[in-house]
DNA sequence: CATAATATTGAATATAAATTCAATGAAAAT
DNA sequence: ATTTTCATTGAATTTATATTCAATATTATG
């Protein structure tokens, strides 16, 4: 590849992430277009060489955080209980590989709860989102005490609204470590879930 | 009470609660002047008329916020564990009685993440976070197996990042009901807790 | 090496949003 | 009933930020 081809998406990749960065700490609107091009260190002409607008630099990110949202983790599961904890394992440890992960994730909430932001954007994110398919699994799992009792969807809320507010705060927390998997779980964990100790 | 005066409270508080909804589900940058002036029925100059700045108004948002949550809940407590459950379930019942009270806690945990909010009214948000004290009730409370195992800042910052990311969530899910104390309480429970079962 | 193509900048320009203000209407005071 | 004070509006104005652009530097190509 020649050193152009190479820079550009050195500096493609620099923005992108600098930007999930920003946008994930401190929202869309918050996060001027100067703002990413100090952190990524160039003009802000440079920035609008590469991405056209602001608007579609974040939905570029959103794009990238379904994307990777969709990735099925392809593991054969003894009990329903592991389909979270593998949901969870396979987030932490893709943001241990790669930090820009963490605010993809952060970005994605943020998106879908955000009205203001455009709607096709929002859509994106909406599009992905866990609550639905987990409630099935957790009313599927509770007639077997794997979840305890309770109303599926709100326990699935109640998880995954969980999960994004430690990602969250993980976000604008640099030295925090990641909690202990078991942690989160234990909000919908059931009886049998707990005899297995 | 003149009419005058009665109107002039009125719509002040009508400004604060359509602001703190906005401000909470949309974020500071993202909630535009014209929206808050929109939601609460009235011209901008006339907002103006109210509040001499955005800034302020949110200024006086998070010192509301601030105020709130320090109002001590005077409560004689068995075991530990009743200081999460009566943190919690006062929170929910303010909220029942008072829904702008569920904004404004979202508004504190936002104003804190957020540094690109005035340093000034950020400091007013952070000095009010639970997470410290709450770690040492955990420390204490280990020994005696009231809270599980682990770093007890950790237990303290996942169970609080938990709840703030329900209450964000609840915040945009008007439908949605609150979920049970304890699923919340079992981020951090020891043994001891589940004993008593 | 000369020329073309692309990268980069900093300074315009355009746009959107916050803030101000002069004018008008409504309540209170005399 | 008149005057004064405050509430309210809509139209400026100002300010902040996104976006464009002409000029310059750098790399690639013949």
């Amino acid at each position: 590849m020649s050193i152009r081809e190479e820079q550009k998406e050195q500096r493609r990749w620099l923005i992108i992430t600098k930007a999930a960065e920003l946008f994930a700490k401190n929202g869309y609107a918050d996060t001027k277009i100067g703002d990413i091009a100090k952190a990524a260190d160039m003009s802000i002409g440079l920035l609008f060489h590469y991405f056209e607008s602001k608007e579609k630099l974040y939905e570029e990110l959103v794009k990238m955080g379904a994307e990777f949202s969709k990735k099925p983790q392809e593991i054969n599961i003894n009990n329903p209980l592991d389909y979270f904890r593998m949901s969870i394992e396979g987030i932490f440890s893709a943001v241990r590989e790669q930090p820009m992960v963490l605010y993809m994730f952060v970005l994605m909430g943020q998106t879908r709860r955000n009205e203001t932001i455009p709607q096709h954007i929002r859509e994106i994110a909406l599009g992905i989102d866990q609550v639905e398919q987990s409630a099935e699994i957790i009313a599927a799992g509770q007639e077997y005490g794997y979840f305890r009792e309770g109303d599926p969807h709100l326990l699935s809320f109640t998880f995954w609204s969980a999960v994004q507010g430690v990602m969250e705060q993980l976000a604008v927390t640099p030295t925090m470590e990641f909690p202990s998997v078991d942690w989160l779980i234990d909000i919908i964990k059931g009886k049998k879930g707990k005899n297995n100790d």
